[in-house]
DNA sequence: AATGAATGAGGGTTCATTCAT
DNA sequence: GATGAATGAACCCTCATTCAT
């Protein structure tokens, strides 16, 4: 445990690269430059190309966890706007991710087993912090109760995931953001009594 | 004009290709051989493998369009019942565009200048249809007027957009359809008087 | 089948780097300069280097098996002359062909199970030969007749393998072909009524 | 020479591991995890990876020298006895000596000048005890006096080295012993009066 | 129109070796 | 004595692209 100093360089380094140019089109060669180390060291830290972009993901995706933990311990918060405040910040982290971001296609999916996992596993820990925030808004009376909860979840998460879409787009947080408001209005007045 | 059959041919095995394999792990030479066709005869059609993406998104982008010409010039559909039925269809005809979808990526858009242009004309054409509707539906008196109707028309294509974002992601269309009438529920309720 | 010229103009140069420096000492790139072609030519007749030394092993145990055919051909030469002059004849033409020759190491028996194939094959080829020549031999009483034949003709094959070894140590050849004679007496002498 | 503890266990595992993988395709890092010691240390003890393989197969030619030296040495026994004992001794410790063996690739004899040494100052040893033996057995008339003593020593040692042929191959040992009876038998009439 | 042999610029990966601790 | 992080020279292989036929 010496130093992974070096270690968290080229990852942080990598991070960079991949997000600017994405996987394919950046090098070993480019990161280890960048980094000022040697393309070897790259390999000492890192089985493979694929390896270090998994860990560039995995990283991105715990900054995201934490960030919006923040949000989802706060008690002072009443459900109609802990959902907003949570989405919003959801999607400020999440035009960040860059990397995680760029795993959509169909090519990380055809060939990389194991982001869908890493997937997987993010998004079944979103779908709990979903339900629990809008369990407490129907408990507490500010949304309208259903028979069939978990579709009224599914469909949230769902539009909540969607809201990726815009940001992986090229214009993305910037246009986004200023109508944002409209869009929650639209949504929380869909759900509500 | 003879016989651009084997243009053709070229297009529909490399769309499928495209499709399974994405755009850096299909190779030219794989492309000819499923084609049946010497790889010299691929450069005679395309100049590039990125000139053969691009005829290959195209045409995706084609057929979307002319899906849903069909639903914007039915007469007998009125404005909240359109909408549902345009956003049915086009999450249909998307699911199937798989190489629009790829598009999507940091790389392509860093790397391909061209993309760009096909994906903002199509949304530039998109806009339009939108606009269209909800105008309609809004002198008609389903839904809501708004000072703000710009912006309205923006969130609903940043919704519309979102919708893209399940599909892309693994389990897709399948997962998504049974609940999407849910979802419809909530937006038009979000929209309406 | 336009001109294989290139082919076997690596094919010749392989063979001679492979027989100088040993199949792990000779680079692609090497063989490809020496040969005035381009790397990617060499890849594109061969898959592999060890595809391009599959090829070249395969070549010389050709020139064996047509070089001693002639011998095994010819119904001038009685039996314990023939024996003699194959067994010459196989070490002459062995002794030139190093590549086969380098196949016996470790290294090759464990990881290129091709090439225990082709041994095999070969192996077979010549026992059949050995066993004809031999039967020949006792029936027409030149060598003494044997309740255990396949024993015998073991053994003699055994022995005629067993000449490969200092073939392949350091002086080889040269060294070996004037003792040749005595060693042939011995032999024939051992196995002679 | 506190402990040469871990020099002799690096020793160990090399043995075993070039046995197995061969020269070429046995890392220094391997080496190292088998034995659980760190890559450096194997650079402590050893100069190179050569060094370390020298010193592995000087290892085994000392075993072999002090295997035959037994039978060298035992007075009881009777010249064709003795040679009998000694090739069949000779074939057993060979066949464990595997990375001597894998030393007659043209690939050590060219690049390892140290390997022809070793190589050599084992041939003549060995050429004095056959020398030994066989002039014994001339002299209690066991076999056939010749003019040219040393030519048949020559040719003796030929055969002798040529039974290292069927070792190196596949099968080897276990396959070989069963007829070596019959072997002996043909040499020994072979030089016998 | 079509072919397929030939090219060569990369890019990922391996591994013996060094060296500060 | 021992460690393990760091190095960088090689090396194999891929693949878009060209061109003579």
């Amino acid at each position: 445990m010496k130093s992974n100093r070096t270690k968290t360089l080229i990852l942080e380094v990598a991070s960079k690269m991949f997000a600017r140019y994405g996987f394919h089109k950046t090098t070993i060669d480019e990161i280890a430059r960048a980094a000022r180390k040697a393309k070897g060291s790259v390999y000492y830290h890192f089985t493979d190309k694929e390896d270090l972009f998994k860990a560039v993901v995995s990283e991105e995706i715990n900054t995201i966890k934490s960030g919006l933990l923040v949000i989802l311990n706060n008690p002072d918060l009443k459900p109609p706007v802990k959902i907003k405040a949570y989405l919003l910040k959801r999607l400020e982290l999440l035009a960040h991710a860059v990397n995680y971001q760029s795993t959509v296609t169909t090519e990380f999916i055809e060939h990389y087993k194991f982001i869908e996992g890493i997937r997987q596993e993010y998004h079944n820990w979103e779908g709990t912090n979903i339900k629990k925030m809008i369990t407490d808004g129907i408990e507490q009376d500010y949304f309208e109760s259903t028979e069939n909860l978990d579709v009224l979840i599914y469909v949230f998460i769902m539009v909540l995931k969607g809201l990726e879409g815009p940001l992986f787009a090229q214009q993305g947080y910037q246009e986004l953001m200023p109508h944002f408001d409209n869009m929650m209005n639209i949504l929380i007045k869909g759900i509500s009594k």
